[in-house]
DNA sequence: GACAATGTTACAGT
DNA sequence: CACTGTAACATTGT
């Protein structure tokens, strides 16, 4: 569920960590042989990440011997630039997580507990160094899909069971340029200077979407996805099917606060691990202990004396959680 | 077996 | 042009 929150999470544990370590090898089972690669459809999705290898042996070369100086966030990228005018750029899509600490590399022929895993097979494993036979089988290591041994005896895990996430390596000084990958993305929303009036001015770029798809429209504000784009429109009291120009200014001043408030909240709360999101030390967050619509359907809505019923809507694709009684549509 | 799943992108259609 | 729907990415959990 890496929304702003879980990557302002991760981003900050890092930037604790990280800084003046040096990267000495890479290894990851993302990348097919070059045969395979040449085969694959729809191949510029991933031209120039861990998935293409022969991007997989430049990022190596220059990747290796650098020394990682500053770990940062941009809407839901994670950025760590190095010492070579180069920043990896990471993306954690729908299940990804990073975890931080000392690793161990293990050839594994056990048979699986788990009847659809990989682990069946004899493949290479890395496993948390402490604990080397609790974690075998543990579900916050299963998914391993990047490592990067780093001096001092540490690493940095990638872990991703869909494998959705991306790893970029892009020149520090191209990365807001056009087609590196920043480009096109709008305001953070917890930006001292983004004020209700930049809010306001923001949302009219789709005024005639539902807003709660324009609220997860990266190019309109970066940072919120489902989960938080429904606990927020819950607490401002709006239907996420509402059309943005009917959205009464009132309306949209209670959004913008009940945007920062819902954000902070998951922040404080270290992010929210109702799927796959993991602190880099393994831990969950939060915050999936203290929704009020997300995954909540069917529950009688908790705000203070209202007598709806949560529902579940597919809008857009997406599926939304609201509040049949107290969220009013526009 | 069916269905849903945090994100993003490309493309086809209205 | 503005917007929506759908599929794809790959896999697990229920």
């Amino acid at each position: 569920m890496p929304e702003l929150p879980e990557v302002t999470t991760a981003v900050r544990s890092l930037q604790k960590v990280l800084p003046k370590l040096i990267i000495l090898d890479i290894w990851t089972d993302l990348s097919p042989t070059e045969k395979i690669w040449k085969t694959k459809k729809r191949k510029n999705l991933f031209k120039n990440t861990l998935k293409d290898p022969f991007f997989y042996k430049k990022f190596k070369k220059e990747v290796k011997n650098a020394k990682i100086l500053k770990v940062e966030r941009r809407g839901k990228n994670i950025l760590i630039h190095l010492n070579n005018k180069k920043t990896i750029l990471i993306h954690l899509k729908m299940t990804g997580h990073l975890l931080f600490g000392k690793y161990i590399k293990v050839m594994s022929d056990k048979k699986s507990p788990y009847g659809r895993s990989p682990l069946g097979r004899k493949i290479i494993k890395w496993i948390p160094a402490e604990n080397e036979k609790a974690a075998l089988f543990d579900s916050y290591n299963r998914f391993i899909h990047a490592v990067f041994s780093l001096s001092k005896n540490k690493y940095l895990v990638f872990c991703d069971a869909r494998k959705f996430g991306k790893i970029t390596l892009i020149p520090t000084n191209k990365l807001y340029k056009a087609g590196y990958g920043l480009d096109k993305l709008g305001p953070e929303p917890l930006d001292s200077a983004f004020s209700l009036k930049n809010f306001q001015e923001r949302l009219q770029i789709k005024k005639h979407s539902k807003i709660k798809t324009v609220l997860m429209e990266q190019s309109v504000i970066v940072g919120i996805g489902n989960i938080y784009s429904d606990e927020m429109l819950w607490l401002s009291g709006i239907h996420p099917e509402s059309i943005v120009k009917n959205i009464p200014k009132l309306k949209l001043k209670l959004l913008y606060t009940s945007m920062q408030k819902v954000l902070y909240k998951g922040i404080s709360l270290g992010g929210d691990s109702t799927s796959d999101y993991r602190h880099i030390d393994g831990k969950k967050g939060k915050f999936h202990e203290q929704h009020n619509a997300y995954k909540k359907e069917n529950e009688n809505c908790s705000k203070k004396n209202c007598k709806g019923v949560i529902l579940r809507k597919v809008i857009n694709g997406r599926s939304a959680h609201y509040c049949n009684f107290h969220q009013e549509l526009f």
